[in-house]
DNA sequence: GCCTCTAGTATTGTCGACAATCCAACGAGA
DNA sequence: TCTCGTTGGATTGTCGACAATACTAGAGGC
């Protein structure tokens, strides 16, 4: 009985944030992309329903319903009467991924050159300066993750930030898997970073975009190297 | 039985398709995707399991995935023990769409313009020809729609394409609710087309990147002339 | 020895029923 | 007259069970 007092307050005065109840088939989809993210379930592994219906505490209708949402993110591939297998990240998948992140961060560049580049700038060298700090404790690739969030973020584009949430899914997931070639560049990539957050603050467009092209250029020769485009393992 | 030597068959020699039966959950996402996107289903109507279970002839339980896949595409919003919406297209949600749509074609075009961009230039001029001469017979905007389908599978990304194929949908969907304000431009589009797959066919890569910029601002412009940026019905 | 056919097993796909929650209408009291 | 509490109806959320399908192991025949 109070959620309707409590919500007609919210109605009239704005103050407080309405109680937003997540439904579970988003919050088991969450869970399981954050495993498949972390590495914990390992690409080219299928899902057991049954098994992850008990390991979640939930029954199969809202799994399910969870895994849907993975597969229309393209994190999941389903073959009828088979099952869910988690995507494995072809040399091809990478590239493509990373085309798809260009353009995403580099329309999310533009709109903020649009807006206020100065104070985006400021908020990404925070975000460096911090993750700088507390590098090396947390596990690779953390400071990587957040400047890109942060910096399509700062966009305020609802679509952009949604793509980019699926792609930066897919990218963990990369990062994970082909981690003994990823940790090498960390340096390189903090000092690319600081570039891309100067030339906000420069205010200097065209240069952030040739920046960031180059920035994803650069991730991924660096994660497709010595691989050939096709893997020695690959299933239909 | 004749399953599996119909597969390895395939997997010694890839001449054959091999038989891909589409899961339930997504020939319901598909057909549900296509009502709505064809105007069928109103913007901000609710969707009632028990109904569309009885229309499409299927039990809640694969309706329900279904629209899960609809509500990860942010076609439909959950709002829990209340039910699954259609999203209203208010002008910011326009204006959104359109920056990503910028973001996914033009990254399209970029990739093009690295590939074959005159075998594309006049794929693209061939699509044009055929929709004009079959002009005014279909409905308003299928051109329009065929033209920028055409563009980003040429592009030959996955990535893009799914993400396009997702704003494309929420483009009809606009379409069908500004019909009024649409149709008017129809001659304007076609002259912008076709200078489009002509800056392809000159390798312009630049001229192209600014043709597109414009093309969809004016789309955009057309689209929320005269509506302000709040609608008179919003709803939480 | 190799291939083919035949159960057996495990998994997915589907359905119906029950429980929980919410909205709307109605009536009682200040 | 306005507000509050209550009841009724309808819808969603969840679960368990059954049916259909595909992989695997083993026996039999060539």
């Amino acid at each position: 009985m109070t959620t309707r007092t409590a919500r007609r307050a919210a109605a009239t005065r704005r103050s407080m944030e309405p109680v937003v109840q997540e439904s579970t088939p988003s919050m088991i989809a969450s869970r399981v992309r954050e495993a498949i993210a972390s590495g914990h379930i390992a690409p080219g592994s299928q899902l057991g329903e049954a098994n992850l219906a008990r390991e979640l505490g939930v029954s199969r209708g809202p799994l399910r319903e969870g895994l849907q949402r993975l597969t229309a993110e393209g994190l999941l591939i389903s073959i009828r009467n088979r099952g869910l297998f988690v995507i494995e990240m072809t040399p091809e998948r990478v590239q493509d991924m990373y085309l798809a992140r260009q353009a995403v961060e580099r329309a999310a560049a533009e709109r903020i050159h649009d807006g206020d580049p100065v104070a985006a700038g400021g908020a990404l060298m925070g975000v460096i300066e911090v993750m700088a700090r507390a590098r090396s404790a947390r596990g690779e690739g953390v400071a990587d993750i957040e400047f890109h969030q942060l910096l399509v973020s700062l966009a305020a584009s609802p679509r952009l930030s949604r793509m980019h949430e699926i792609l930066m899914t897919e990218t963990r997931m990369c990062i994970h898997a082909l981690a003994d070639s990823y940790v090498h560049g960390d340096a390189v990539r903090v000092e690319e970073h600081t570039a891309i957050a100067r030339s906000f603050l420069d205010r200097d467009a065209r240069l952030t975009d040739e920046l960031l092209a180059a920035h994803m250029t650069d991730a991924v020769r660096r994660l497709t190297a010595g691989r050939s485009t096709a893997p020695p393992s690959s299933s239909a």
